[in-house]
Parts: C-alpha cells; sequence; structure tokens
DNA sequence: AGGTGGACCCGAACGC
DNA sequence: TGCGTTCGGGTCCACC
C-alpha cells in the first residue's frame, strides 16, 4: 500500500515527466474519484492547465498548477500511477483516468479497489486542506523529536495508533509504523504519552531511517504498488517485522508475532520490542 | 475530547 | 471443483 516512501518514489518519477507540461485532456471515468463533483466536470477544468510543480506531502501528491490551483491525489491503498506513450496503454478494467500531456505521453491512474480521490484545490484551499489533516513532514531537515514528543503527549492510545493518525507525523501506514517500532525496540501496544524521553528519540530516529531505506529501495512492492515505469520496488525484501509472523527476529532470534492494535494486524518482536516503560531511558534523563 | 469501530471497495485467501 | 465467507488497508465519520 502506498506510504510515504511508495508515493515519494513515484514523486521523483513522475516528476521530470510531467513538470512544465501542458494538460492537454483529461478523461476521468470513475465518478468516485472526483466525489462529490461531476467527473467531467473536474476534467474539464483541469485540461489546459499546466504543471508548474509535482509535489508530495504525507501520502499525498501535489499537483501544483500554473493557475495556482493543486489537485491533490490520494492512492489510499491500491491506486497507481503509470507514464506511457500516447496511444499505448493497453486495456485495463481497474484503469479510471487518463491525462494526456502536450509531449504526448499518457499519465494512466488504476485503481482496484477504487478508493483513491482526486481533488482540485482552488490556490487559497490547499494549505488548509493539508496542513489541516497532516502533522509534520518526517524527513524534513526541521523534524525534531521534541516535535514527536508534544504530538504524542498525554495520549492514551497505543503509540502505534498514534503513529498511524497522520496528524502526529505524516506519511506513516501500517508497514512503517511495524517497522519503526521494531527499529526502535518499542512494543507496539505501548501507551503513546508514557514513553520517556529517550523512547521518543529513538522512534523520532526509528521513523526517519524506516522511511528514508523504505525510499532507497524504491517503496515496496505488495499487491498493486508499482512505480510510474511499471518497475517494482524491492522495500518488501527488507521488511523486519512486517507480515514475517514466526520467522527470527533479525536482531535476537525470537519469533516475530502478530497481535491487533487499532485494527490493523501488527507484527513485533516480543523479546526486544518491550511492553514495559523505561528500557531505554537512563535514570532522570533528560528531564 | 479523545479513542474506537464501522463504512467504503473488491480481489485474494481461506473454509467447507 | 465450487461456492460462500473473511480479510485488509487509509481515511472519514458516528458513537461512546
Amino acid at each position: 500500500m502506498p506510504e510515504l516512501p511508495e508515493v515519494e518514489t513515484i514523486r521523483r518519477l513522475l516528476a521530470p515527466v510531467v513538470e512544465g507540461r501542458h494538460l492537454r485532456r483529461v478523461a476521468i471515468s470513475d465518478p468516485r474519484l472526483t466525489r462529490p463533483h461531476d467527473p467531467d466536470d473536474v476534467a474539464r477544468e483541469l485540461e489546459g492547465e499546466q504543471v508548474v510543480r509535482l509535489d508530495r506531502r504525507g501520502k499525498y501528491l501535489v499537483v501544483r498548477l500554473s493557475s495556482g490551483r493543486a489537485l491533490v491525489i490520494h492512492l489510499r491503498m491500491t491506486g497507481s500511477l503509470r507514464v506511457v506513450p500516447a496511444g499505448t496503454l493497453p486495456d485495463d478494467p481497474h484503469r479510471r483516468a487518463v491525462v494526456s500531456l502536450d509531449d504526448g505521453s499518457d499519465v494512466a491512474y488504476r485503481d482496484v479497489r477504487r478508493f483513491g480521490t482526486w481533488t482540485l484545490l482552488e490556490p487559497g484551499e490547499v494549505d488548509e486542506y493539508l496542513d489541516g489533516r497532516l502533522g509534520a513532514e518526517p524527513l524534513a531537515d526541521a523534524y525534531r523529536a521534541q516535535d514527536l514528543a508534544r504530538r504524542l503527549a498525554g495520549r492514551r492510545a497505543p503509540v502505534k495508533a498514534a503513529l498511524l493518525d497522520q496528524r502526529t507525523v505524516a506519511g506513516i501506514g501500517n508497514i512503517y509504523a511495524d517497522e519503526a517500532l521494531w527499529r526502535a525496540r518499542i512494543h507496539p501496544l505501548r501507551e503513546a504519552g508514557e514513553l520517556d524521553a529517550g523512547e521518543v528519540r529513538a522512534l523520532h530516529r526509528a521513523v526517519r531511517r524506516a522511511l528514508e531505506l523504505g525510499i532507497a529501495r524504491g517503496g515496496s512492492s505488495l499487491r498493486d504498488y508499482t512505480q510510474p515505469n511499471g518497475a517494482s520496488g524491492s522495500m518488501q525484501r527488507e521488511f523486519a517485522v512486517y507480515g514475517r509472523e514466526g520467522e527470527p527476529c533479525d536482531r535476537c532470534g525470537t519469533p516475530i508475532e502478530r497481535i491487533r492494535v487499532a485494527g490493523r494486524g501488527s507484527w513485533y518482536c516480543p523479546s526486544c520490542q518491550s511492553a514495559r516503560p523505561g528500557r531505554t531511558a537512563k535514570p532522570r534523563a533528560a528531564r
């Protein structure tokens, strides 16, 4: 499922293709994509626009247009984008939209489960839309453990549930939440607000490292995710815990266990991810 | 107020 | 083999 590393991989491959291009023709075949707006109305609004930049915020792709508007794309679970020379798209029952660019390439959007969304926002709406839904960008230079600490403080929910909340930190989904918690040696059911300063620092570092590794591997290709050129990522071969129930922990050899947290399948090492607080804390550390 | 669980989808995996 | 059932995943929303 596209999480931050998968969306960032898509952005990096797609940006040089779309930036500077005009949208010559847009066809949206699934009304769910633009709900509650009529897909034909949205397509007509997009035609003639020029792409000035392709950004990412959390798991959202943000297509900045020369009018100041932005097309905000969320792939949810099964959305994917593909670039091919015009007229060479193979038949695909799950294709939901095609954008024809002025340089003779087609960008096709495919989404088996139809949860993805295309939202066309006016110039003044974009920041409010994104910032209202999302916390800090975890890979920004300015992102600090202190920010994570502030977002977790006082929260009674399991730390994994807090990580899945996009306002805690943007872009983490079920896979990278488990991977980050394993790196930080924190049990997914630990109460978020109970982590001490050392644990929060470890988690902050773990989130960044897990996401960076995912990007370096071109994302993880499970089920439907592929890159815009059709290639697969390789991160799924390097998961430490996700989907590895019964396999030995890479750190200690203990079999990985699976539990349910916040309604999500959750994998962790019962030996080195402590269920009790204080493991990484020095006595009276960091006030 | 903050946390939880259902709805939204539909293909894959599973159970009989 | 074939059918029905369950599951999952991100986000929103109703409910507690």
